[in-house]
RNA sequence: CGGGACGUGGCUCAGUCUGGUAGAGCACAGCGUUCGGGACGCUGGGGUCGGAGGUUCGAAUCCUCUCGUCCCGACCA
């Protein structure tokens, strides 16, 4: 391709609404255009380098025995309505009538759509396991798009879905996606982490979450430094303490008065004591119904331990204003004593004793709490956050807690849409039963960005070379001398015959645009034709992760950088 | 949905407090000089100052409403 023809419009400046460098870069290298909030065109560079990396996924899925299709992106509400999910979802489901009035939605996934194509045309287990996947723009009414394409309402996402007659065999595709999508990123030139991950609303029982290490990222992980281990925040295991002492026996309840002294800090530095003394109770609504969480006070509540503890749909925060309601005082001298709700408590609570907490009346606390006591405990279990100072679960090694972007995700869903939407098969019994499902995504255009978070430097982005929009960007450095224009149209030939994909920087600039304009858009290997190099018979090659130049005999460059890729290509790969 | 910021040529921004008839740099077009790390000179085109209403002799500037964008908190690929 020559530049000169190519619509490419870089921007020397950064664009103010860009806040993170893969957002910035994407923009000022030309590769997107927002139309509206979470909302990008892809441009020609753009849509080369999604192209790419749906070209892996394809690859790898197909090898792994799936198969492509396409799912319709508009959806009747009675399939949403049938699994539940018409309700469930919430306002991120795009939702509008047609002109007869009939409900329907955009699709945010496909589970309905494909367990309703799958109960219509599979009917025996001679028929599984069937694996099916598409790549498909997807929208999603975000609360908050931002960060360019990392999270956007419109995006590019492969979704696959798989059937299988057992559990068992569900496993084995499972296991089987986990290592596709492992080799997929690490083809894309991902440094990447499967971790643990909470269900969501996909629903389902088990689940990995691929991501991403980058200090950018949206998400913090668990990872253990010993061992393999590694969780989001929704599921690191904070297993309960084992108990080498006996507890201390309780002492006589005291009050004590702490006005003014809300926050855990304020009352344990009033107080004189650590935070590790002292019960943080915080009020959730869940269901709709108040219920108190107790973790210590140098631990913060994760809401989805508290969901799934108890067993819920939905968890939330009460308001102050819900907390005055249902206690009688605001945020700030709560305690368990005497709360009409029901208290739930986390295993480091439980192993405490005389510990600190509110009294449920402003400025005033407890000392010398005690639970089965003082107050009774409905409900205990891992309730918390990790933290850097928790043991790892698996090895008791240490942890560490990065942030990461996920670009896949896993799930295990097990039988809960078949069953809803009634998606049977016959098995060698001539039984009926419900298909045992999986389902797997992985963030496409997400993964752009999260390549350009790992891959960039002052100057631009470094593209790992298999989803780079070129191979080659070949600058030819003064336009107006015929022989160095000669020179370059030839080796552009010589290249483009044998099959590289070239960015032929042809225009009429002075080298200094061509030489930013070519770090910027981060192809790999830039090489360049000029009159200080011509006059020995030479092109000089340079290379955008390292900087490393080095000089190539003009007369079989073509073979040599073609060779030069091919050992490229094959180190792409992370490991 | 709550909290904060912003909206002025394609981009980055000044001008707004203290109303007086719209600016700079970059980009774009032309000419000339330059030509291995975002050159320089001259000339030129381009702006409903997000929109609507109001106050005023006069509004980018003050008031009201509205739309949009970005950032921080509850979701997810």
């Amino acid at each position: 391709m020559r530049y000169s023809q190519l619509l490419l419009p870089t921007l020397k400046e950064t664009p103010a609404e860009a806040e993170i460098a893969s957002h910035q870069l994407l923009l000022r290298a030309g590769f997107i255009r927002k139309l509206t909030a979470g909302v990008y065109a892809y441009l020609p560079l753009g849509l080369r380098t999604l192209r790419k990396i749906e070209a892996i996924v394809r690859q790898e899925m197909n090898r792994a025995g799936a198969q492509e299709l396409l799912l319709p992106m508009v959806q009747p509400a009675d399939l949403w309505k049938e699994s539940g999910r018409w309700e469930k979802y919430g306002p991120e489901l795009l939702r509008f009538v047609d002109r007869h009035q009939r409900e329907s939605c955009l699709g945010p996934t496909h589970e309905e759509v494909i367990t309703d194509l799958v109960r219509m045309n599979v009917h025996s287990y001679k028929d599984l396991p069937l694996n099916l996947y598409q790549i498909q723009t997807k929208f999603r009414d975000e609360i908050r798009p931002r960060f360019g394409l990392m999270r956007g309402r419109e995006f590019v996402m492969k979704d696959g879905y798989s059937f299988d007659a057992s559990e068992a065999a569900a496993g084995v595709t499972y296991n089987k996606m986990k290592e596709t999508y492992s080799r997929i990123f690490a083809r894309c030139g991902l440094s990447c982490r499967a971790v643990e991950a909470d269900t969501g609303t996909i629903g389902g029982n088990f689940s990995h979450e691929f991501m991403v290490l980058a200090a950018t990222g949206e998400d913090t992980i668990v990872v253990c430094t010993a061992c393999d281990y590694a969780a989001n925040m929704e599921k690191a295991a904070c297993p309960a303490p084992a108990l080498t002492a006996a507890k201390p026996a309780p002492l006589e309840l005291e009050r004590i008065a702490t006005p003014g002294k809300k926050t855990v800090d304020e009352v344990t530095t009033f107080l004189g004591i650590t935070p590790d003394q002292l019960v943080k109770t915080m009020i959730y609504l869940a269901d709709g119904k108040p219920v108190a969480a107790l973790v210590r006070g140098d631990h913060e509540v994760q809401p989805v331990k508290l969901k799934n503890l108890m067993g819920a749909v939905d968890v939330e925060l009460a308001s102050e204003d819900t907390v005055r309601k249902v206690c009688g005082l605001a945020p700030g001298s709560l305690g368990p004593m005497g709360l009409t709700m029901p208290v739930v408590a986390d295993h480091q609570v439980m192993a405490m004793a005389n510990m600190v907490t509110g009294a449920n009346q402003d400025g005033v606390h407890l000392k010398n709490v005690n639970q089965g006591r003082d107050f009774p405990v409905a409900l205990a279990g891992d309730l918390r956050m990790a933290t850097a100072a928790d043991p790892c679960p698996h090895c008791h090694g240490r942890l560490e807690l990065p942030r990461g972007i996920e670009v896949g995700h896993i799930f295990k869903l097990g039988t809960s849409y078949s069953e809803a939407l009634q998606a049977t098969f016959l098995d060698d019994q001539g039984k009926r039963q419900p298909f045992v499902m999986g389902c797997y995504g992985i963030g496409v255009s997400r993964c752009i960005a999260a390549a350009i978070e790992q891959n960039h430097d002052d100057n631009g982005i470094i593209f790992p070379l298999p989803i780079a929009p070129f191979q080659v960007i070949l600058l030819s450095l003064s336009v107006k001398d015929a022989e160095v224009t000669k020179a370059a149209d030839t080796l552009y030939e010589e290249l483009m015959k044998r099959g590289i994909e070239t960015l032929y920087d042809d225009r009429n600039e002075r080298p200094g645009i061509k030489f930013k304009d070519a770090d910027l858009i981060g192809i790999p290997l830039r090489v360049m034709v000029g009159k200080r190099f011509i006059e020995a018979g030479e092109v000089e090659i340079k290379h955008r992760g390292s900087g490393a130049t080095e000089a190539l005999p003009m007369a079989g460059a073509a073979d040599a950088l073609a060779a030069m890729l091919d050992r490229l290509m094959a180190g792409a790969t992370k490991g």
